[in-house]
DNA sequence: TGCCATTGAGTTACCGGTAACGCAACCAAA
DNA sequence: TTTGGTTGCGTTACCGGTAACTCAATGGCA
């Protein structure tokens, strides 16, 4: 099959002639602004229904920069269930609006945000959604000098570039680690993973460890994974975390899918949960509810979040007043595991 | 703060006339195309550098339609970790390339995905990619009337659009069904659940019936939920086809989450497994390989089908020859389930 | 009846790049 | 020296819409 690439389009030009009428006109009728009769909205409608016509936005968006219906959202990864929820509520969102969403992951680098974004800034977005508190300074610069409305999502940012959109990852952790010790557990230990840099786990564990700090019972061990967090990820880490100190009642978890890692771990060397170890997640997963024992974990509203930040950018970018930050809601659900 | 929405960037007719040439020899420093000297270059990148001059892709695709670097990829839905694995591999081969991808989703609702197939080709993509073997007349003259390269994922198509690269989930289905039946299973019932219209595990329901009717077997009973496939959605499908066949001595789920889902239960119930019901999944999540049992499954290449069908797409769309019929990898792993 | 506001169009200019072509300067081979 | 090819760059003409303006016809109201 032979494809020819060439400009094969009917164009509003043709349509217009169809109809009778000038190319204004025909612009008119299809972006349904006003100044055309009935009459000759049905006759250009006709025709392009004949003609197969199919808008070039790229030459509208061209035209009146004002029209640029393309919004950018960057996320760590695409693969996972947790942003990948945020995603699809962003889209939703979007697609209701009529943007359409171009995606980029960065793998916790902000080398790699840093060229998507100078990528998506060349398609003249109307706007866009990062994610992270990291970001490189020519980042943030590219994104300034654009003057395109921003949101920032997942971690809350007080003083955001634009708008930030994002779990208190702190208060969780400060949340859980209050949680843990009201439940007499006394030396607490902490498995995570990073691929990358930063990692999204880290201001859940600075809150987690000051409130250990708080009661006089500083983290008892770490351990971070160079690794994509994971169920693996918390079945080797926990083991490595029990062998190293073996006396700790406790261990809180980046998310829900290390901590059931970790769960299994126990389970294989018949370690009793709670009894002998508390273990407690973040994020809510749905596997979490249908194993035997409810796990402790905090659950995250990742589709309020990614509705909140396509429609904090929609206002934005309509010249609406909107807050400048958004807290998604976060709730500490215990089960029975802690 | 107020963000103005004006044409604020720095054009290239700004670029050139700052580094003393014309618009036509920056664009050529610009797109690294022959036709310049190595001082003018540097002139050039001087000044890019110092205006912080960001392209237009907008201008450059509508100038010269040969040149959209726009690729639109529509799945069911973003927030599976099955299909964001594919998502994420099609991203970075895209990426690597140059092409930014719209995505979409439409939720198994061909409806929807005419709507989203309609709103892409008005941005002139480079390619489309779509998923799944059911969509609307509609859909599929608007895409055979631009002439737009397309790849159909997911599903195999052995009379694709354009090209097809899919899982050949007949062929998993009839292979675990005579799996199961070597392993002495005789009773055996299915558990699935869709959301909307058709349904992505249909054929592989399929491949499995055929082989239990060929050995004089025929499908037990069949529990399709209207849900969304998952972890619940296979719990309570199980206890479901348990209490409608109590004798049932298998059941073949339509993916892991809800065969794990359906472990579970019987879990609860102290049922036996493999002794008194043999489960077999389909997927390979990462999750059935830190349970206690290792989950008999088909292991599924996502990655693999994401990176052939980018590069498919791509091949395509430079006009280098390409096979039409693409399969992607899977292997039945024999747990110890069934 | 005369005047002005409204409605339904058409005209013109432009958005910011790129393709296609033209052309002078230079160099190597005949 | 002539010829022909290459290199480096400029000119021109668009791509397909939309904003802004203009203008004639219409109709309501004083």
């Amino acid at each position: 099959m032979s494809k020819s690439h060439k400009r094969s389009g009917v164009s509003l030009a043709e349509v217009a002639k169809a109809a009778g009428v000038s190319k204004m006109t025909a612009s008119r009728v299809l972006r349904n602004a006003s100044g055309f009769s009935a009459e000759t909205r049905d006759r250009v409608m006709r025709e392009v229904e004949r003609l197969g016509y199919v808008p070039n936005r790229i030459a509208a968006a061209f035209g009146s920069e004002q029209t640029s219906t393309i919004v950018g959202v960057c996320v760590p990864h695409l693969s996972s269930t947790l942003y990948g929820t945020v995603l699809d509520s962003i889209n939703h969102a979007f697609s209701r609006f009529g943007y359409q969403t171009i995606i980029g992951s960065h793998e916790n680098e902000p080398e790699a945000e840093e060229a998507w974004v100078r990528n998506i800034l060349s398609w003249r977005p109307a706007g866009v959604i990062i994610s992270g508190r990291t970001h490189t300074t020519a980042t943030i610069e590219l994104l300034k000098a654009q003057a395109v409305p921003i949101v920032e999502i997942w971690n809350l940012n007080t003083s955001p570039l634009d708008i930030s959109v994002g779990f208190n990852h702190y208060d969780c952790g400060r949340e859980m680690g209050q949680y843990m010790l009201s439940k007499g557990r006394r030396r607490i230990g902490y498995v995570g993973a990073e691929a990358n840099a930063p990692g999204m786990g880290a201001a859940r564990l600075e809150g987690f460890e000051e409130a250990l700090r708080a009661s006089d019972r500083p983290l008892a061990t770490k351990e971070v994974l160079i690794d994509r967090p994971g169920f693996y990820a918390g079945f080797y880490g926990t083991e490595t975390v029990l062998n190293r100190a073996g006396d700790i009642d406790a261990i809180y978890f980046q998310d829900d899918a290390m901590a059931i890692g970790g769960m299994f771990y126990c389970q294989s060397k018949g370690i009793d949960i709670p009894g002998d170890v508390g273990i407690a997640g973040w994020g809510s997963m749905e596997v979490a509810s249908v194993i035997p024992q409810r796990l402790t974990t905090t659950a995250v509203g990742t589709q309020s979040l990614g509705k909140s930040a396509a429609e904090a950018l929609i206002s934005r970018i309509r010249g609406e007043p909107v807050d400048d930050v958004i807290v998604a809601p976060t709730r500490l659900v215990p089960g029975n595991t802690v």
